[in-house]
DNA sequence: ATGGTTCTGTACTGGGTTGTCAATAACGGC
DNA sequence: GCCGTTATTGACAACCCAGTACAGAACCAT
């Protein structure tokens, strides 16, 4: 029995995420994020609790794509796993993939893992963004270690490697394509590293 | 015939890069810097035009830095250039190593490389510092890749790998790791990262 | 010693920022 | 149709910030 809010906060989260992506946190103001969004400021902060509660749920909305993508991407049957998480990795290095269709961004810098571009800027001071940037790593992390596994259970990965640090190992990787990319270098470039890194993972050896 | 200024400039844009390497670009203020350097606004003006003028300054000084110790780290005769590449890799993964003797920073995320944090909050609206960033990069990328042309012609690693390849992946893994490391990762993590790269270097086929 | 020149510190200004508040509008149960 | 409840809007005050201007201090050549 009250007046219903006009607008979707998903929406809404979205739109702030992108701002964030591509004015940093510290370079963008509330004014931006209305702008962004369409909602004034008393909304926002009546809504999201201002600026750093915009941030927060929306790196958490952000976590939830990813969770919800990432394994969904690297899951299944033994027999594909190392063609996933290749097809993975090339998809992760033109931007963190959130959704099957949509590609990441334009802007390669914008398109970087929200989570690391916020842990970078701003996670020494701010542990509540450290910790979700963290999450985020880590549900990435136990996707890739198991389709690590299921790549070793159909003996295309060498089954002595660990699977955990292989998974670290592509994650790094991919992070540092992000790094490599905001530095202007071509998508062909990132393409190049990306195939280097998998052409490296250990292959069973033949007896 | 006029009064000489009374502070070191390299002493104050390694203060300057202390502060935004912490803080940011856009979470530093001019009275930070002021504070960090124990210069007047005035002086900061007079003598680096501003706080954009510290900023590239200061990121010339590292670049500087960055050009001198690298290649000296990395380059040396053929039989130990593989040893070299794994000290190399395993120091820069807790941080930028721009000294032989200093540790980094006791805070893994300041540690980061300097340029890629300016190039990730800033870059893509700073064409500046987006340049001096790839600079950066470029400098270490032909010094890894040096370091891997000699341990290949020393026969420690596959001749038939492309070593501006190998280089660049091994740099993006260690830009990786700043981002890793800002999620809060111990360092015992990076450094098995690290070693887990140096791992995978493709050796060479017995005959 | 003195004057010209450059550094240094501080005060000031115009603009931008954040967070809050009160007034208004919209909705749904009754 | 009315009323309580909640969203929305715009404005406001306190604050912070970048950049400038000016006055004073330090130096060196003469």
């Amino acid at each position: 029995m009250a007046r219903p809010r006009s607008f979707d906060p998903d929406h809404v989260l979205h739109a702030a995420e992108r701002q964030f992506r591509t004015s940093g946190y510290n370079g963008t103001s509330v004014d931006d994020i209305s702008a962004a969004t369409g909602l004034g400021r008393g909304s926002l902060y009546a809504a999201f609790d201002g600026k750093h509660g915009v941030l927060l749920q929306s790196m958490a909305g952000y976590f939830a794509r990813l969770g919800q993508f990432a394994p969904k991407a690297l899951a299944g049957p033994d027999e594909g796993a190392l063609e996933r998480l290749h097809a993975y990795l090339l998809r992760a290095v033109h931007g963190v993939p959130l959704a099957a269709d949509v590609p990441p961004a334009p802007d390669r810098a914008a398109a970087a893992c929200f989570a690391a571009k916020m842990a970078l800027e701003i996670g020494a001071s701010d542990s509540e963004v450290k910790r979700l940037a963290n999450d985020c790593f880590s549900v990435l992390a136990t996707a890739v270690a198991e389709c690590v596994r299921a790549a070793q259970r159909n003996g295309d990965i060498d089954p002595d490697a660990d699977p955990d640090d292989l998974a670290y190992l592509l994650l790094t990787v991919i992070r540092g394509t992000d790094v490599v990319g905001a530095y202007g270098h071509s998508p062909a470039r990132l393409t190049s590293i990306a195939e280097s890194a998998f052409a490296l993972l250990p292959r069973p050896r033949h007896h």
